[in-house]
DNA sequence: TCTGGGGTCCTAGGACCC
DNA sequence: TCTGGGGTCCTAGGACCC
């Protein structure tokens, strides 16, 4: 039965973003290598290369540590727009291997391959299996010579497991688990490895004693309720190896058009200051830059938001969300005021601020009732054009173009 | 472990309606 | 006026992912 045979393939950029880097400046080759921020910058780690690993620098690390731990270390700023480039044209080379391939973020993608055993099987191949292996070993070796870039891929009879063996297959291999092995090769990995298990539910489970997958297999489910919940039979498959064998539901960052329908999703902005902020002046100046951004991103996407999120983050961490639900909106003029009342509501504290960050979402796409701020139109499209044209920072309210000039004159 | 920024999804309580 | 139960929406917070 092809249903249960090992089928789905997740594919995984090896260091995509410091890969990218290596690719543009091949003088970095062989170097450790940070992408992020500066050092001595209020910042963590984004991705790294295996030579800074060997240090113990991880992703989401502060920067100050990291440099600290891999003094030689090499820091490149981070370049979304070239990656999501080159994203795109790993995504083109997988699509030659398979019609169905959902995109889980910007270095990882899962493949199916059900239905595709004969379009590729060889007189070589021992079985159905060693044919997808094959295959996948192609689309990797495609990846490098055509783009320069090492990946890793795992496949197996569930999306989640696809995803462990991936893991266990870098740098720049290939994993196939087969049918029936699910078990043995999952119960040795540390409980961490199995998504869905992150920090929090990794020290609860370590509390009841559980360190390995194994371990979390044999545990009775409701032992496990207490820490995931209604999620927890969901987990326990996972630890036995079952899921899905079906790619499940994609989700695409950008909604086919369906005017006045719901669309997916969320669009914020959020600013962690370099200094703790307690002057009132520069907070609001944030909030009015914040407010347009993510405005500015709305109209771009050509979604409305009804629901306006503010966060707020003290010097001490601790960190305050509100929100409220309104007609909906794109218009930075409408919303600013909006945002002011949220900030108030928030604001009880008189310790200085961390963060301010704003979402918007409750998202529809912008429909007939684009004319219920028709007002404002005009307007909008004069100052998205200005910036499509010559950069975001070349229109600001005076509110952000007084924080604007207080960045440059730092 | 001195903790970024973009997201998604889940939970739980309260309001409100039928 | 009190009461049940289900459904839905809103809000706040938190876990998790890359």
């Amino acid at each position: 039965m092809t249903s249960h045979a090992p089928r789905l393939c997740c594919l995984d950029l090896d260091t995509f973003f410091v890969s990218v880097e290596r690719l543009l400046d091949p003088t970095l080759l062989g170097k450790p290598v940070i992408v992020s921020g500066q050092p001595g910058e209020r910042g963590v780690v984004t991705a790294c290369s295996y030579e800074v690993r060997a240090f113990g620098v991880r992703s989401g690390m502060s920067l100050t540590k990291a440099a600290q731990l891999a003094r030689d270390a090499i820091f490149v700023p981070v370049r979304h727009g070239v990656y999501a480039d080159y994203a795109r044209r790993v995504r083109c080379i997988a699509s030659r291997y398979s019609p169905v391939v959902q995109v889980a973020s910007i270095d990882e993608m899962f493949i199916d391959f059900a239905g595709c055993e004969e379009l590729y099987r060889t007189a070589d191949d021992r079985d159905a299996d060693a044919t997808i292996e094959r295959t996948v070993r192609a689309l990797t070796t495609s990846i490098q010579c055509e783009l320069g870039l090492p990946s890793s891929a795992g496949i197996a009879t569930s999306r989640s497991l696809a995803k462990v063996a991936s893991g266990l297959a870098k740098p720049a291999g290939v994993r196939l688990v087969r049918a029936g092995d699910e078990a043995r090769v999952l119960a040795p990995l540390p409980v961490r490895k199995l998504p869905g298990v992150g920090p929090v539910a990794e020290r609860k489970l370590h509390a009841l004693g559980i360190e390995t997958l194994g371990q979390l297999a044999c545990t009775p489910l409701p032992c496990l309720r207490g820490v995931f919940g209604a999620w927890a039979k969901h987990v326990w498959r996972g630890a036995r190896g079952l899921g899905s064998e079906a790619l499940g539901r994609d989700r695409p960052a950008f909604q086919e058009h369906d005017p006045g329908g719901e669309t997916q999703g969320s669009i914020s902005n959020e600013r962690t200051f370099r200094e703790d902020v307690s002057d009132e002046r520069t907070s609001l100046d944030m909030l009015c830059s914040l407010c347009e951004r993510v405005c500015f991103r709305a109209r771009k996407r050509q979604v409305l938001a009804r629901t306006v999120s503010l966060k707020l983050r003290y010097a001490d961490f601790q960190t305050i969300s509100r929100s409220t639900t309104l007609k909906p909106s794109c218009s930075e003029l409408e919303l600013y005021p909006v945002v002011l009342d949220l900030y108030r509501r928030a604001r009880t504290r008189p310790l200085p601020l961390r963060l301010l960050g704003l979402a918007l979402s409750n998202l529809s796409t912008a429909g007939p009732q684009l004319e219920l701020f028709a007002g404002y139109q005009s307007l909008h499209d004069s100052v998205d054009r200005i910036r499509q044209r010559f950069g975001y920072d070349s229109v600001l309210l005076a509110s952000s173009r007084s924080r604007a000039l207080a960045a440059q004159s730092r």
